[in-house]
DNA sequence: CTGAAAACCAAAAACGTTTTTGGTTTCAAT
DNA sequence: ATTGAAACCAAAAACGTTTTTGGTTTTCAG
């Protein structure tokens, strides 16, 4: 019935054009010691009889799995960055083009995070990791340098020597706070995603730096550092209104943050574009249809997700 | 330096503890037999040595790569559900807990579909696939069952004599005409997912069945197509605006669409809460932040999850 | 024409497990 | 005591590649 039962190996390639199973598996790996025209006809050869080199024996010879981890922290499992997806798309996207396999590991807790890092390079099932949710002291980098595993990073750490993408957090935290100002503000909220990341002290630095430059003191009691679960933006924001005097915009380096103040404040009847004025800085599209609207910074993180592959394929090519 | 440059194999365990090679194997792989004390003493060096089995060689020998697929279509990729990562968490969770690993692979588009999931069957780099985005008639499915290859699909087809796990679409759609029948509405639109899909049908059913047990007339002028790109709410919104006679609620089977759409009656000033009501159904917390509320349904895609790599487990164990 | 380098290729080893094969011990029932 | 089944285990084969080793042919400068 089928066309063939029988799995079809290197070996029926090569006997089949009457060449030696290495020259076979050297033609079809880019060797550079086979003739070109021998390695056009094994090309044919395999696809026309259907030959796919087993992963599993290859892996076992050549100790590469051609598989890369990307360790997923358990707060981006939820929504709180639909677009994650996007970033994931970009890094697959590259690296199947070369013949790598994307796999997603979820951490669960923080101590699972450097758990799960040290499992897929004990184990053997990839041959590079990336993961994000950057600290700045890290020890999973520290880990993996030890080892000199390769791996990128989505965000930084304090010593930068090592691959890793970013958004500039300096930047958008800046051009946030100094587009609130010029705006005609000067008591403004920083409601700032937790201070374990590293991308919150860049946030921080760029608000902070926007208000130095604008020569507007800076009010610790208006920075208040928010959290998805224990403290959220709702929270910060009633925290805000019992100050004795109430900030007139509010700058949140996350849009879920912003959303769930936004929401808080319409509770106390106080209006968003009216009483107050709000800022986010991710990308959250859906942020967009909120009334009266919320402006955010885009991030292209499909373009990052790429760089992020292209960047893991050129340290595995060395 | 380190404390072991050598990696250790299967041999040094057995050799370690004067058992041969196969018998080591067998207690790791919990044949039942090996003596219990034997299978202990052999998981304790094992753990003490950091023996770790090679994947890459379990594979060769044993034909079960460990991995299981998940396929995700480009639609999902982006934003249009958020919480598809919830999803993933609930089958990673379920799958790694039973030693497997999780892969993803995004098909860009319709043909690469059937493509993707050809590959992944026929280069053994797993032992399941997973996707979701059903139609009524799915090649996708036809070509697994052929091979007799494991695969558990979020959404349905016509036949369904396979593993899935779905929303129950048909009853959202019931549950949200019917709270806008019994709110007074009788000209109630539904601005419907791309109806290659099977979940739109059964949403679109549940509408029907709905509207005809409250004996309100089908209208088909009122059953509007959205697409993400081509055709979105805010498209249909101006289209049924268009008609003579404006419906007073609308139904968005999905929440992406309901949010284009309030945005687009927003720009004719007909405001939603007041002038026309608009019901979700997918599950995205965000819409709960949109002025004035979008009443969704709630949907376990946690749970579901969980509840696909059970079923990818059991039918793995045969 | 010669010799060396480059190009090409075959045979065999190696990768680290699991599975097969078959043999020995233990133990309870006869 | 004898037998048969169950428990236990060792040795070796097998998995399907890639890599190593080494040998032969071609090419080309001298």
């Amino acid at each position: 019935m089928n066309q063939s039962v029988k799995k079809v190996g290197i070996r029926e390639v090569a006997s089949h054009l009457g060449l030696s199973v290495s020259t076979v598996s050297r033609a079809l790996n880019g060797y550079n010691d086979v003739n070109p025209s021998t390695r056009e006809r094994v090309e044919q050869t395999a696809v026309q009889l259907g030959y796919k080199a087993s992963y599993a024996a290859a892996n076992l010879r050549s100790k590469q799995t051609r598989n890369i981890t990307f360790m997923v922290s358990k707060p981006w499992t939820k929504f709180v960055d639909p677009f994650f997806l996007s970033l994931l798309d970009g890094v697959e996207l590259v690296l199947r083009a070369q013949g790598y396999d994307l796999q997603i590991v979820m951490a669960r807790d923080y101590e699972k995070e450097i758990e799960t890092i040290q499992d897929a390079v004990e184990s053997n099932r990839c041959d590079g990791i990336l993961f994000g949710r950057t600290r700045p002291q890290d020890e999973r980098i520290e880990f993996l340098e030890d080892r000199k595993f390769p791996f990128v990073t989505v965000g930084r750490t304090l010593k930068d020597e090592h691959s890793w993408v970013d958004v500039d957090h300096v930047d958008i935290g800046y051009r946030a706070t100094e587009r609130l100002i010029q705006l005609g503000h000067r008591r403004i909220a920083h409601l700032v995603t937790p201070l374990r990341y590293t991308y919150s002290h860049h946030a921080q630095q760029g608000y902070r730096q926007a208000l130095a430059d604008h020569g507007i003191p800076h009010d610790p009691a208006l920075e208040v550092e928010c959290y998805l679960s224990r403290k959220t933006g709702g929270d910060a924001a009633r925290e805000l209104l019992s100050l004795g005097q109430m900030p007139t915009a509010l700058y949140c380096s996350n849009d879920m943050i912003a959303l769930s103040a936004i929401e808080a404040l319409r509770r106390f009847n106080i209006h968003v574009g009216k009483d107050i004025a709000v800022i986010g800085s991710d990308d959250m599209p859906l942020a967009a249809y909120v009334d009266p609207g919320l402006t955010t910074f885009r991030q292209d993180l499909d373009g990052m997700g790429m760089r992020m592959g292209q960047m893991m394929l050129s340290m595995l090519s060395g």
